[in-house]
DNA sequence: CCCTTACATCGAAGTTTGTCAATATATGGG
DNA sequence: CCCATATATTGACAAACTTCGATGTAAGGG
């Protein structure tokens, strides 16, 4: 492992000098994708902005007609948003009349924060 | 806020009936922008990937060599990702000899989840 | 019933992103 | 000095993303 910047040969590994192999153990790619997957919703600066709404209206939720203007984008557009967050796992929507309410899923972020924390073997300290 | 698009006034709220524009309180642009960016860092399996390995080696870090393999992506590729994971503040850059080695920076992901719990007001509960 | 309101879906622009091959840069060795 | 190795940068291209206007759908009110 310490491969000496010097040191030559003798050993086996003529060009195979540079690092140690060892831990050739990535985060399992199916694993690595489905993390992914989350934190691209939150990686758009709309999204954080309806989630922030959203989580402040908590309650009974806010509906579309309270975020659009907020925003300043078309209703279409939140819509495609307050889908991919819902498709995240990270708020509900419920139909109540005419109106979609969403709301925040309570564990959600810090979920997600945990996982964060996963993410290396351990090696933060 | 209202979108009174029919009627006039006569009587407060005619038309706006919809939910409570009380909280039109989204996050700050610039913040949502800056969040933003940070979890665009994450948002690849691939970065996920290499950052799991650069957290397992740490100690050190893991030059680029150790990394191409793994991933099973170009050196061009994997050097483009870490610049991305650097730019982001997750990995730092050392030079050793003819090597790159990247290493965690200690207290960035956590920093991201404590940001992750900030995103909320408070409503989480 | 028809019309209005709230929201979702569709289709299309424009931009960003992930990836590679080719090339440039740097560093150590002979 | 020149060469080999390790890494970064460039240019190109396809896929994905954000956004919009137009249209579809559902639900309530006269």
């Amino acid at each position: 492992m310490g491969t000496m910047t010097t040191m030559l040969d003798l050993t086996p590994t003529p060009g195979a000098v540079c690092c140690s192999p060892l831990v050739t153990e990535a985060m399992d790619v199916g694993r690595a994708d489905e993390l992914a997957s989350r934190f691209k919703a939150l990686a758009d600066p709309t999204r954080l902005r309806l989630l922030s709404i959203v989580a402040a209206a908590d309650g009974q939720g806010a509906c579309v007609c309270d975020l659009v203007e907020p925003v300043g984008l078309s209703q279409p557009t939140v819509s495609h948003h307050l889908k991919i967050l819902a498709n995240a796992g990270l708020v509900t929507r419920s139909k109540r009349g005419t109106w979609a309410y969403y709301a925040l899923v309570p564990g959600a972020l810090d979920d997600l924060a945990a996982l964060l924390a996963e993410v290396p073997a351990d090696a933060t300290r």
